[in-house]
DNA sequence: ATACTAAACGTATTTTTTACGTTTAGTACG
DNA sequence: CGTACTAAACGTAAAAAATACGTTTAGTAT
């Protein structure tokens, strides 16, 4: 069995964040490894696949050397293989020199991640790559395609969002109904009713109230709730869409 | 540049066309070439990528070479990377012998398609490989992973069919109101009033009825209808679905 | 005690979805 | 030529879901 990298396949991630009140966040690193070597060229994480590594693994593994994040939701949402995906020489050279590895042509399988951004504080993010969560307007050019394998996990989330209970991933366990309104608005993109957001979400049998209130806030102190993912997926199969 | 085969990826295609009063059917081939050779293990259309070549590029020329398929509707779906997919031996040898390629590890990238039934009778398909429909019910024990990417292709299928218009890709331009929600049936796999399902596609400003019947029916002779995609697009932007 | 803040709530209207049975336009055949 | 047959075409009432919209409440701060 061979352990080095696969020099033809790689994964590389879209890792999402949602911070209230600022909106969606996206996690760059550094291309390089350096103390504040901040004019490095920014990328997504990943890397060259190991021969026998499965995607999946490749990419959880990533995850954990460059930003110390485990056991995450990953989903796997495409597939660059542009021959000329690696265009900048300089780029391609980077890749030759840290994978040890004689790179032609690489095609990468991006996946989207959904973390609980405040279990990952920037402190506790790998500072070996200068790990940062970027808000999506700030996000510079990155390098190779990373900028179009971003705008790809965006529009790929957004959809799979309007049919994925995906919010509860970005959450914390106990949210506030507000708040689930705010990370729906921010990944759709637009503002939605706070009165009939409260009707829908309270039909939802498995979104569940819980008697437990936030405390110190200087105002009416709002209602905590939880997600039943067992009760979701019994709910699921019970229906059946139907569009077109 | 190589254009020798990449011996680390592959694509693979589920094809599906539709048959009208059976229902959807699906194109597989003999793994080895030879007359009636009909004992032989069936398997997806699909082949190693060349070393330069694009995956959808890769699909279309498998499509081309092994069915004389042209010009049609791919969409990839997923990825299937277990390092032990390629178990049984014998397959493994055949591979090895076809593509003259020592391969060991193959990530396959499963592409779907849809295609105009009646436009592929089997006594065009290409002979040598023994391209045959099958109704979903009749496919056998495949080789490699190959059943369980004919299913995730049928499960993509059923899912996508929900938000993409894509019953039209497998009918006829000229289509009846009742081919479609036979279409629509054999997809979602149960019964449909007709009477709300044509209230409900004479709503849609896409679907356009013409002023042109069947001829030579021992019935009332049906209306055809045409599918205008570019008004599909137009107005698909106006709208913005939302779950949860 | 008063001011401030975000949370929580209800009703009327419109739109969409569902359930359900009869008539019609043609061909086949005696 | 008329009767039988077949699938196509159609409409209405009831139920459910989606929308629009303004006021009261529970707490903290001063």
């Amino acid at each position: 069995m061979n352990t080095g990298f696969n020099p033809h396949i790689s994964v590389d991630i879209v890792v999402f964040g949602f911070e209230d009140n600022i909106g969606l966040k996206v996690l760059l690193i550094s291309r390089d490894k350096g103390e504040d070597n901040r004019s490095d060229k920014l990328k997504l994480p990943g890397s060259l696949i190991i021969m026998s590594e499965r995607l999946h693994d490749s990419a959880q593994r990533v995850l954990l050397e460059l930003t110390g994040i485990k056991d995450i939701y990953l989903k796997q949402f495409g597939v660059f293989d542009n021959p000329g995906r690696l265009k900048n020489g300089e780029d391609i050279q980077w890749l030759r020199d840290t994978s040890g590895t004689n790179v032609e042509r690489v095609i990468t399988l991006a996946y989207y991640s959904l973390v609980k951004l405040y279990h990952y504080s920037e402190t506790e993010l790998s500072k070996a790559y200068n790990a940062r969560w970027y808000n999506l307007n700030d996000v510079p050019e990155l390098i190779f395609d990373h900028n179009e394998i971003l705008a790809e996990g965006l529009s790929t989330l957004r959809n799979e969002f309007l049919t994925e209970p995906l919010s509860f991933k970005l959450l914390p366990g106990k949210f506030t109904i507000n708040q689930l309104q705010h990370i729906s608005e921010s990944i759709l993109g637009f503002p939605l009713d706070n009165r009939n957001f409260r009707k829908r979400i309270n039909k939802l049998e498995y979104i569940i109230p819980l008697n437990e209130h936030q405390k110190g806030v200087s105002h009416k102190p709002a209602r905590y709730y939880i997600f039943d993912s067992k009760k979701f997926e019994i709910i699921k199969k019970e229906h059946t869409g139907f569009i077109i």
